[in-house]
DNA sequence: CTCTGAAAAATAGCATACTAGTATGGTATT
DNA sequence: AATACCATACTAGTATGCTATTTTTCAGAG
């Protein structure tokens, strides 16, 4: 009992110790961590997850994961059922067409804020530093990179239309395509993508409303393909719904 | 502290025989317990909430209260600041305006989504309906129904579109735009905001995009004057930002 | 009366203990 | 062999104790 106790005040004092230097709660880190895997797929769809087993690898007591488990389940990616235990929430097309549907309706209407800005050279400058960076990463095949400036091309449209709390929002919203989009990983598709940046970017700074409204949608409807190409290659992924 | 002993014991027992009557959680009762107050302005902005006042007051232990306090503050209607203490978050124009973009977003887009249905009779009929109930709300003066009623109209358009599990992220996006309606309460209105509610319903069945999506675009942004009312009734509820 | 500072109170975060559902595997009974 | 039953080992939900940190309070010095 005396060696237990003890190793407990260390676990305690160690587990203080990480979290003062991150400046960060426990909580926070473990929600990163489990979204971070969730996401990238290396805990699967149905895979169950287990409060006690998690506390005890990653070193901190149930409350913190239990807390990161409810924020997780509150963005339907896990599936806790009391009594029973929590799942990875298997993919499904309703979660992804909802997730389409909510981040086309933001970024669409950003665009029309982005086209009423009344002085639009900032934006359009991050966009075009934003294309450089695209062109370079695609040419050299760097996916990561690619996927990064991506981010920050949409990002960037958020944050100079005057809603800069808006990007956490989006990123909220579309997270269940970026898992499907993790599924997949086709790189050979970059080239097409810069292209819808390009003429999303030169409608906005062009000021053409509707050519930039018909750019982003048919850039951001690319993904539907995702989902029969998800299915296709992780069907174990998948719930069967009716 | 056999005395206290037994009344804790006492407690639990109760608490738990409420939790199997209802079938939901603790967490869930006290979480939209503490919604609807604030919501309603039943606690005001700015004022503190102690995790063990509530637990005492409402016979739970601190962890269930603790729960509902972190949802809340992810919806943004708590600041828990570590340490010192959780407050209602103050009233926030930005707050205010960031809902509205959001609500706004979402409704236009559902609103493009009727107007493509294939057949939109049901929808139709669902929105009659509710024009029917807010009439006799209207007359009668009753504004809690007529509010009831509003919310079923905007809500029938999300579940007649094949996209039901929006509605819930609607109620999501506008919380804050409640917290300001529920500020001012005024009912004189009511006949203004029918007449809108007539003029969307019009456009949209008879699949009227642009007028449609006007009568929409006007009837939310009706609400902008709240901030400034709002502000001018209950000042002491607002954050000053610079 | 004002300032100082140290003790006391209050707070959120975390750890741990306990409760009561739920599945599962084995055992006895038919 | 099939089935009803119970012991066991999980699970999530809840209660409670503990820690570090901040705010408040108040005594005492100036």
């Amino acid at each position: 009992m005396e060696r237990k106790g003890k190793e407990t005040r260390d676990m305690n004092a160690a587990a203080r110790l990480k979290q003062r230097l991150s400046g960060r709660s426990m909580s926070d880190q473990v929600y990163e961590a489990i979204l971070s895997m969730i996401l990238k797929l290396e805990i699967k769809p149905g895979e169950q997850l287990s409060e006690a087993q998690l506390s005890k690898n990653l070193g901190v007591s149930r409350t913190p994961v239990r807390e990161a488990f409810q924020r997780l389940a509150s963005l339907g990616l896990l599936d806790i059922i009391p009594q029973r235990g929590t799942i990875v929430a298997p993919m499904r097309a309703t979660a992804f067409r909802k997730s389409q549907f909510m981040r086309e309706a933001f970024e669409l209407a950003l665009v029309r804020r982005a086209i009423e800005l009344e002085d639009n050279t900032e934006l359009c400058q991050a966009l075009d530093r934003q294309l450089k960076l695209q062109e370079v990463h695609s040419e050299l095949g760097d996916e990561d990179a690619f996927f990064e400036s991506d981010e920050a091309f949409h990002k960037a449209i958020a944050q100079h239309c005057g809603l800069p709390d808006l990007w956490p929002e989006v990123q909220r919203v579309k997270m269940h395509m970026d898992r499907f989009r993790y599924a997949i990983r086709s790189q050979r598709e970059t080239p097409e993508v810069l292209k819808q940046h390009r003429a999303i970017a030169k409608a906005i700074c062009k000021r053409d409303e509707a050519a930039a409204l018909t750019a982003m949608t048919q850039h951001l409807r690319r993904a539907n393909h995702l989902i029969d190409e998800a299915v296709q290659k992780h069907p174990d992924y998948f719930e069967i719904d009716a």
